[in-house]
Order: C-alpha cells, then structure tokens, then sequence
RNA sequence: GGCGGAAUAGCUCAGUUGGCUAGAGCAUACGGUUCAUACCCGUAGUGUCGAGAGUUCGAAUCUCCCUUCCGCUACCA
C-alpha cells in the first residue's frame, strides 16, 4: 500500500522587508509539523514562498532606485536564506512572480471572467484616494470612506470584482458540517458572525493604480489584486492548470490537507480562498491553522530602535535548535507567545542545558568511567526499571496525539518529561553507588543500557523539532535513528555498542549579562544601519503626497467654515471605542467637547496644554454615544501617522485662523 | 455599539460531562546526592480559583449580574 499524501503549506511571505522573528516563527512550525507527518508515514509535500506584488513593493523598489523584479529577487533571497538556516524542509518555495503561476493566475482570472464569477464594476463616487481602496454602495458610511472616514469620489478607473455572495450559502453548509475545517474553532464564531451571516460583500480583484502585479490579460490596464494572486499558490504551485492539463503531482497532492497561517488572515483563507475554489469547482482544503502570533515582551518592536529580533541574530548567539526550541515551545495553541531574551537565556538554561544535555552527559560519561564506553544489557532488572520503561513507551504515543491536534508545544513537552524521567530514574538507581559494589556490576550495566535506550528514543523524537541535536544525540550514543514504529519497541538499541569516548556538551549554560551584552551591540548595530539607510532613502525624495483634486469652491464657500485656535484643558479616552480620544477644548472663553480618531497617536497626557486648529462651526454629532462638537486638524501621511497642526508662533485660545 | 473568548501560585498556564486535602513548569527557600554542564533528585509553600448572588448534599466547573482584559467587527467629522 503507498503511503497516504499529506499537503501542506504555510503563508507565502510578503517580500517587503526582511522578516522578523515572528514572521520566522510560521516556518518553523510548519516545518516541525512536516517532519512528524513524515515521521508518521505521509507522503508528505511541503510548500512555502513569496507573495511579491504589490504597490508597496513598487515604491519600495522606487525609492531604492532599482526595479520591483530587483527588489524582490534580493528580499525573497533574503528570506530563502533565512527560511535554510532555520533548517526548514520545504519541498517547493513558490514566487508568485514565477512564470507558471503568473501564467495560471492570468488564465484563472479569464476563466472566471469568462463563467461570470468575475464582472467588471463602476466606481461612480466611491474610490477613497487616501486609502486606495474602492468600496460598493452599501460599504460606504454616510457616503464616506468605511476606512478613514474621508470623502470618496467618482472614481474614473474601473475594477473587477468577484461575486461572493453566490457561494456563500454553500460555504456557510461546508463550515458547519466540517467542525475541523477552521482551526482553532474560536475562529469559526468570528468569521461567522461578522461576515458570513450578515451577508458577503463582493471584493475587488483587480486595480488600475498600480502596475507591479500580474496583467488582466484582456483588460491590461488592470493588474490582479492581492488574493486572488497570492492565494492560487497554493493551487499553481503544485501544478493546476485551469484547462484541465494539471499536473499528476497536483492530481495527487490537491486538496491540500493543512493551510498553516497566521491568525491575521484567517478570512482570507477560510472564506475568500474556499469560494475562488468553489468556482474553479476544485474541493476545499481540509484544514486552516489560523496559529498565534510570538511577541516581543520588551516594549513594542520598533526599527529605529533596534530591537526588532531576526532570526539569524538569534541563531548566532543561540544556535538554530535553540531557536527553533524557544519558539516551538514558547507558543501556546491559542494565544499570543512572548519572546525576549531573557525568556530565551531561561529555557535554554533549564530545559536544553541542564534537562537535556546535562542528562546526555552524565550518562555517555558513566558508561565510559564504569565500562570503557560499552552499553551492555544484562537483563538485571528491578521493578523501579518499569515506570522509566512505561514512560518511555507512552511517550511516541502521546506526541503522535499532541501533533495530530497540531498542539506542537505540549508535543515537546511530552518528549522533555521523559528525559525529566530519565534523570530521577539516575538518583534512584545511584550508579555511582552500584559501581563501587563489584557484585552489582550487571545491574550497572543495565541501568546504564536503560537509560541509553531511553534518551535514544527520546532523541530520536526529537527530529521533527531539534533535527539537528537529534543527530548528534544519537551520534555520540552510536545508535540508529528509529521511525516512530521502532520508537514504540523497547529494547533496540543494540547491546555492546559503544558509545562516543568524549560526550561534547550539547547546549552550554549561558550568562545572561553576556547575552544581553550581545543583545546590546546587536541593537546598536541595527539602529546605526537603520538611521543611514534612511539618511539615504529620505535623502533623494522625501516622499510626497497627491491626492485627487476636489471640487474648486468659492470664497463664500470657504468663509463658510470657522476655524480657530483652540487650547486643549482636559482629554481622557473615550470608553469602548478604540481609536477615539475625547478632549476638551478652550475657544476663545468657551469650552467645546471634540473627539477625534486620534488615541493611535496621542496619549491623552500628550494632547493636555496643545493650542491645536479647531474647525469649529461643525455641526455637532455623536461619535460612539460621545458628543463631539467640532473637529480638531491634523495632517495625515501615506502610512497614516496623524500630526495636529499647531500654530508656528503663540496664539491665543480662540484666535481666528483665517 | 455587535459577536465571541478569558480572568486559577510571584511568572506562564492545565483543570474533561459539577465529586476527595485545586495541579504542572519556571522562579524562591530548605534538605539530599556527586555520575554530570555548580548539575540532578526530594520537600515546602503561600491561592477569598476576578467581585457578588443563585441552583445543589457538593461549584474553579452550571445559571444570573457586575468589573477588568483580549480577539474579530463596526464607528473614528
């Protein structure tokens, strides 16, 4: 019988940057889950990749005075590299700039063009310019941007959309009959109620505002927009052909058993992706992992400061099993993991340093001080060799269970209370005790052999995670790497074998003032970097901003509106809301309550004494039950930081501003 | 504002359909041990199980209400 197929793949990675080591963490993950399902018996195909295209990418590339293609090559280089060093397995990396997909993508498009899934839209007053986003009628809000809030205008470029309504009840049927399908199901709930039940609204495919994206090609002055290039990866990567030539590898692979992503893009993946499925007429995918995220615990990562973690800084100082050790285990099923480098000094210390590699030590050497490096069986067992012995056999068991759940953490836990065992099972046996005795030799010697066999198995699960220690655990035991099957049998490691004469330590124990040390010229170093590489991208442009010109008006329109100095007395947020902050403002003698989307921004301790420009003869409104009785200005830039405008010289409190 | 989730030891969390003195890991203190990477093993803890009320012989667990936090979503003049 062939073994049974197992396809899975992770997010492809935007190629925007370099990633962090959170976005690291995905791969990781996704790759331990590969090498069990391996481990396992599967057939199993592995994918990861890039998602290349995009506005972002194009100014990017613009602002580093080379191509989008240039620009992409090096970062997707960039991510392969760090993708390799963390040891991971893929089987296929996938650009969506490769020549197959672009090609598959574009008949994609036309065929559902073609069988009217995909119709072209109007945009009669409704493109947000800031937010380059279009929106249909019923998204709008008050006639506004649903985004920024902001005046929508009658858009003279076209877009394509995709009918997703007409899937809907369809994917609402497959959702609630396949309980598996959105993982963890709390996700269920939420893709649910805010989107499927109240009804889905179409989404926009294609875009004119760009050029760096893959052509419609009967329409070439749209582009394909994000999902519906960057999702079909997963199709086109293993080789569909929407023509009906796909490749037996995709005949065989499709559907794919395990989407792993992130949970920010959970919707994307268990609603948009099932439905562009649905209209290739192609079965779902079994399974989406919408996995958590690993923060950083010390303040918010920030670039400029420097203490945004990467994966190959990590790895240096920590090793790649250690790494991959930390976010493994660090990560919880459901919620956020944290890491710094103190959590990471902590676990190596305890559970790699003492637990694991101080166990692996201590017995090669007692074999070698007691027997000349010879591991022998003798039979000379005692009824404490059971428990040890129970554990050991329960263990492969309990991990299979663990990782079938995709629960990666308590996977690695299992296999650490088993090296745990192993070093009580030392105290209560004493070797040491036993070797001074000449009658006790053979019990000795089967202590010893218990426990080799023990951290053989052990190491032996650990491949999927620490592939690299599993080797040279079992390296210096001499033993043979077993399939989970043989994992399961006590008793193969062979008797008379010897092991290594001189144990190397594993993991050494680490000082934590030196690693922050490191972690300190790591900072610097990244900072300094980061403040000449924007010397230098701010040095040739700084970045400019058009927006589509409105409506010319008349002075009498203009004197309409009455603008003043305004002296902020008090600000405090406003409750249940999250972007909304709630000041108090002095206009000339009077006070005016205004709320502004601004919390992002500012602290309410910032906003107290600022003298702002305040639009003040708005009509008043009530924003989340909050009444707001004008509008404080702001400028606003491409990536929507806010910044008040404030009078050059001092003003007083209700000084016109005309 | 709508929907959902969470609150348990100093820290991170586990506690299945209500059932014995509420658990694990890390950190702390004490004891033991010496094969080993000053390691390992054992013991000890402290808990108004977020607050209050209710159902019950019995509630961390079920119901109601309150508080706080989180997620998604909407609003963000």
């Amino acid at each position: 019988m062939s073994k049974p197929k197992f396809y899975m793949t992770t997010a492809i990675a935007y190629t925007s940057g370099k990633p962090h080591i959170g976005n690291t963490y995905e791969i990781v993950l996704a790759d331990s889950i590969a090498r069990f399902r391996r481990e396992q018996g599967y057939d199993v195909f592995f994918q990861t990749g890039t998602d290349e295209h995009g506005q972002k990418i194009e100014l990017k590339a613009q602002e580093a005075g080379i191509t989008p293609k240039e620009y992409v090559d090096n970062v997707a280089g960039e991510i392969r590299r760090i993708w390799d060093l963390m040891n991971t397995s893929y089987d296929k990396f996938i650009r969506t700039t490769d020549e197959d997909h672009e090609k598959q993508v574009q008949k994609i498009f036309k065929k559902l063009y073609d069988q009217g899934d995909i119709y072209k839209g109007s945009y009669e007053g409704m493109y947000c310019t800031p937010c380059e986003s279009f929106w249909t009628e019923s998204q709008l809000v008050d006639g506004k941007c649903p985004d920024c809030g902001r005046e929508v205008k009658p858009a003279k470029e076209e877009a394509y959309f995709f009918r997703m309504s007409k899937y809907a009840d369809r994917l609402i049927e497959h959702i609630n009959t396949h309980p598996e399908f959105i993982q963890p199901v709390s996700r269920k709930n939420e893709m649910m109620n805010n989107f499927l039940l109240p009804g889905l609204q179409d989404l926009c495919v294609s875009r004119t505002s760009f050029k760096w994206g893959i052509p419609v090609t009967f329409d070439p002055k749209h582009v394909t927009y994000v999902w519906l290039d960057a999702l079909t990866n997963y199709i086109t990567g293993i080789g569909y052909d929407c023509d009906g030539n796909s490749t037996e590898q995709f005949e065989k692979n499709w559907p794919a058993d395990l989407h792993l992503i992130g949970k920010d893009i959970i919707r994307f993946h268990t609603i948009y992706w099932p439905i562009f499925l649905m209209a290739l007429d192609l079965p779902l995918p079994k399974q989406v992992f919408g996995h958590p995220w690993l923060l950083q615990g010390d303040g918010k990562m920030s670039k400029s400061k420097g203490n945004v973690l990467y994966a190959d800084d990590l790895v240096d100082i920590f090793g790649v099993d250690a790494v991959r050790y930390f976010v493994l285990h660090e990560m919880p099923f459901e919620n956020d993991g944290v890491i710094s480098w103190e959590l990471m000094v902590e676990r190596v210390n305890s559970d790699l340093a003492n637990t694991l590699g101080n166990l692996v030590n201590r017995t090669i050497s007692m074999s070698n001080k007691y027997f000349g490096g010879e591991v022998k069986r003798t039979g000379v067992c005692e009824p404490v060799d059971e428990e040890l012995k129970s554990v050991a056999l329960s263990v492969p068991e309990k991990v299979s269970k663990k990782m079938d759940d995709l629960r990666v953490a308590d996977a690695i836990t299992e296999i650490f209370t088993l090296f745990k065992r192993c070093n009580k099972y030392i105290d209560e046996t004493m070797p040491w005790a036993l070797a001074k005795d000449e009658s006790k030799q053979e019990r000795l010697a089967e202590v010893l052999y218990n426990l080799t066999e023990c951290i053989s198995i052990g190491a032996s699960l650990l491949e999927s995670f620490m592939p690299e220690t599993s080797e040279r655990i079992l390296a210096q035991l001499n033993a043979k790497k077993r399939s989970l099957d043989e994992m399961k049998q006590y008793g193969l490691y062979e008797s008379g074998t010897k092991v290594t004469e001189k144990p190397e330590i594993l993991f050494a124990r680490l000082d934590l003032k030196e690693i922050l040390a490191k972690a300190e010229e790591i900072q610097k170093a990244q900072a300094a970097q980061n403040a000449s590489g924007e010397a230098k991208e701010e040095a040739p442009a700084e970045a400019v901003i058009d927006l589509e010109p409105k409506a010319e008006i008349t002075f009498d329109d203009f004197e309409k509106l009455q603008f003043q100095v305004g002296e902020i007395i008090a600000c405090e947020p406003v409750k249940k809301s999250k972007k909304l902050l709630c000041s108090q403002v002095k206009i000339g003698s009077q006070v005016k309550q205004i709320v502004s989307g601004i919390k992002a921004h500012y602290t309410p301790e910032e906003m107290v004494g600022k003298k702002v420009m305040v639009l003040v003869n708005l009509k008043p409104a009530k924003l989340a039950g909050v009444l707001s009785e004008g509008m404080l200005l702001c400028a606003e830039d491409e990536n929507g930081e806010l910044s008040l405008m404030v009078p050059e010289k001092t003003m007083p409190s209700g000084a016109e501003i005309c």
